[in-house]
Parts: structure tokens; C-alpha cells; sequence
DNA sequence: GTATATGCAAACAATTTGCACGCCT
DNA sequence: AGGCGTGCAAATTGTTTGCATATAC
């Protein structure tokens, strides 16, 4: 693989973020760095990480969304705003029981917990306990 | 909420299936009821259907996926071959933990266990054992 | 020098939307 | 009758790709 400035860019923006950005975000973020920098650029460089394992994606509300932190972790998201938070929450599954109910060879595992954020919860506040 | 053939039969076709379809199938499987049915009514009804709670949904390789079954379950997914298999796995993650050190309110969760399904898992015939 | 990476723009794919008409209630 | 739901087609949005040029090695 070459050497490419454009990458090294892409690269260091994923990973300097914990916005789990899109391609657009990226693209935006990479122009202030490089005045002509291609859209297409940007998307070839953001799968090439990818496929390098150099960072991760997953799909989000019909976008994909790219995150610098490969390390196992898991994501909060907020139905309000949209917001995804990392977390250092581990879980647990019977592993052995899909291997062999499901003759199936476990790899990775996608976890979201689907909520409300800290901004968007329901308040339990003075105000509300007196309702 | 008005009666709607259409949104009667599009429910249907999404609750008798456990192939997670997308869109496009739900509607092709529509036409050979409703021969004229369009495509901009079959996205409008599955939306419809989704808030009602009826169906659920979740993103799948930049296209959105549709579920009849509104269960908690969770899915297996082969990286091989995409096929989507519904599990009765529980998942345990520490509830209290999210609730107290993110000041998170969590009401769902979405969990993917990506691999190998049968078909594709690495083989450990006897061909294998004597590489 | 050669092949890979880029910028640009056009092509694609999935989904949404405006509008006039039809059908539930 | 009134208004929600539909079919149709055009518009949008997110992403991919072909091609000529630029650049790393």
C-alpha cells in the first residue's frame, strides 16, 4: 500500500473523534486540511481503513458511521437526538449455546442499548415528582 | 388510522415471514396480490406499521430490514452470505451501571452476533484435522 | 517509469415526497 | 362530503465508479 497524505488525513480525523462521524463529516473536516479534496476520496480511503482494520463502521440511521476506536466496545443511542456514546459495558451470551443450537461460528458482536440520553431523559425532578 | 387493503396486506407479508426483507421484496411479494401497488405506498405503510408497533425495523448494508416479529430476540448474521437468523438468546448487560454512570434511560437493545452461519463456518471434517 | 491514488462528475441505489385522484368512513 | 391513502414520477440522499491526471516509489 502507498503512501497517501489524503489517507493520513482521513485517518487522523476518525481516530482524533469520538462522534463517529460519516463520510460527509469526514469530508468536511478533511477540506480544512486539503482545500480540494474529493468526496470520492474520502469514501475509497474510509473502506481501505476499514478493510486495514485500522478503524470500524456501522450502519446508523441510513448512513454509515465511522469509528477510530477499534478496541471492543459497545454503544449507547439516543432516540431523541441521536447521540452514540461510548461505553466500556461488557455483555454476556451464551456463546456455546449458539455454537451448538445454531451451528454457528461466532466472530464479533454489534451491541446498542436504545434509550434516552442524559439531555433527553425523562426528568425526575422537584417538578416532575410533584406532578 | 383509516382501513387500507394495501397497508392490511403489506403487514401480512412482513408478519409471515422470518427473512428480515427489505423494502423492494415486501414489495415485489405485494405486486402478486395488489398488481398495481406502488412502490412509495409500500415504504409509507411499512413506516406506518414500524410506529404502530406492529413491525420493527433496523439497518442492514445501507438498506433498512424488516421484522414481524416484535418479540425481543436477538439476530445471528454471516458475514459470508448476510442471511439473518433469529436467535431466543438473551443478552445480559449491567442495566444499572448504564443508568448510573451514563445518566442513560435504556428501553431497548439491538444485538447482532456476526460469524459464520452453517453453511459458511470453517469446516472441522476430517479433512481439516489432517492438514 | 509504472502503477496506484486522486479529483471530478456522472451513475447508482435506497428512500422520500408533491400532486391529483380514488376510496374509506 | 371530507380527508386520508394511493399511484406515479420526480426529487433527494448517500455512496460508488469511470476516466484522465497527478504522485509515490
Amino acid at each position: 500500500m502507498r503512501f497517501s497524505y489524503q489517507r493520513e488525513v482521513i485517518k487522523n480525523i476518525v481516530c482524533s473523534t469520538k462522534s463517529h462521524p460519516n463520510a460527509d463529516w469526514v469530508f468536511n473536516e478533511a477540506k480544512k486540511k486539503i482545500k480540494n479534496i474529493s468526496l470520492g476520496t474520502v469514501y475509497r480511503n474510509l473502506k481501505i481503513l476499514e478493510s486495514n482494520g485500522t478503524i470500524k463502521s456501522f450502519h446508523d440511521s441510513s448512513q454509515v458511521r465511522y469509528d477510530g476506536n477499534v478496541e471492543d466496545h459497545h454503544h449507547l443511542k439516543c432516540i431523541e437526538c441521536g447521540i452514540l456514546i461510548d461505553t466500556d459495558i461488557k455483555s454476556d451470551y451464551d456463546r456455546e449455546k449458539i455454537i451448538k443450537n445454531y451451528e454457528f461460528e461466532p466472530n464479533d458482536i454489534e451491541f446498542f442499548i436504545i434509550g434516552k440520553c442524559k439531555k433527553h431523559k425523562t426528568q425526575t425532578t422537584k417538578k416532575n415528582k410533584e406532578l
